[in-house]
DNA sequence: ATGTTATGAGCGAACGATCGTTCGTTAAGT
DNA sequence: ACTTAACGAACGATCGTTCGCTCATAACAT
């Protein structure tokens, strides 16, 4: 899919691994170039043979992002057992959005894209296709008969994001890992899927 | 409840209504005080007479917020029939967050409150009571038959609050209202909580 | 009634800091 | 010789905040 002709510089990953570390902890808007360059250990001007600004970082690691979610996709698409496939699902994205860098980023991006029509790009190509294949996933399982049949799956692909991604975000304030909440959730969610 | 000794200074409200304006429009950090005092109309040093600082404005704002949500709250707490509550709350709440005012706001308030202390304070106050309200609702339910009895709660409201904001905000990107989606979610939900 | 003082909203220039970006230069590799 | 990563001073813009000031009204004293 991707045409990567070229391997990326090491000294652009660098930068990029830099920048995530300052966006964790001051967030996009509150972290300076200066920043970037300093975590990165690099000088200020050399960031920008690398990036063509601030924003170009930004939209790199939203790629980056959007590759990690790729596993997903890719398994929800399959054609194994859609209800053994949502159930890893759940389990799996939950785990994944309870890191905090994910949970972080994913909020960081989420709210540049409100704004910032390229990141909304990125963004909304991403989300689509986590969406339509879980969507899908439902789908499928409606027709095999496990699923009751729903009105509109993509409604519910929704719902199931919104409510591991927000308790993962939820889970930055807690000591550890709320492996309970993920468990109620899921139990949840197959219930009402269920037919 | 609120020791409200004195009256709101007219212009406070002014600047808070412009800072409003400014913060939907750009975002809080984008936003300068300069923007702010220019939508409102009155000088740069006139804001800081009402205000210590850019801060506190969104500080103000996050607590007007709260006291907006006491609406839900306080029906959510009452003693009414559970399920009619619930059915009635999904519905308003579903309404108030579809506000792009009130997606917008809420998302800014809430991604200010992971870095600032101040406003995780109001927010983590105002969030606390509705869950806790919402929760209680549904234990009420538990109680008398209607719902089948949940292991917990919390995360229950949680995932209620989640999937009507998530809704709220992904309707900004839409051309209107979609109601379909809410009673999409709201069969949803009621599906998995009733015995 | 008249003069005096006190209060506080309103103003905008100015401050120091920091912002993202540009650019001329250097050094190393091919 | 040519390319290119790396550098850091410098740029203009903007940031949040401070400060000394004006002026209208209110409170008080005479």
């Amino acid at each position: 899919m991707s045409g990567n002709s070229q391997p990326i510089h090491p000294r652009k990953l660098e930068i990029v691994e830099a920048a995530v570390t300052c966006f964790l902890e001051k967030g996009y808007h509150q972290t300076g170039v200066r920043d970037i360059v300093g975590q990165a250990g690099i000088s200020l001007g050399n960031l920008y043979n690398h990036f063509k600004g601030k924003d170009a970082i930004l939209v790199f690691i939203a790629e980056i992002e959007g590759q990690e979610l790729s596993g997903f996709v890719n398994r929800l698409s399959g054609k194994g057992d859609p209800r053994a496939t949502l159930e890893w699902f759940i389990g799996e994205y939950a785990a994944y959005v309870a890191l905090p860098e994910n949970a972080l980023l994913g909020v960081e991006i989420l709210t540049e894209a409100l704004r910032n029509p390229t990141i909304a790009d990125v963004f909304g190509r991403n989300r689509d296709k986590l969406i339509s294949s879980l969507s899908n996933c439902i789908t499928q399982g409606a027709k095999s008969g496990v699923f009751a049949r729903q009105v509109d799956p993509r409604v519910l692909a929704c719902l199931i994001l919104d409510a591991l991604e927000g308790q993962g975000l939820r889970s930055l304030s807690l000591p550890s890992g709320d492996t309970l909440a993920t468990n109620v959730i899921s139990g949840f969610i197959l219930k009402g899927l269920l037919a």
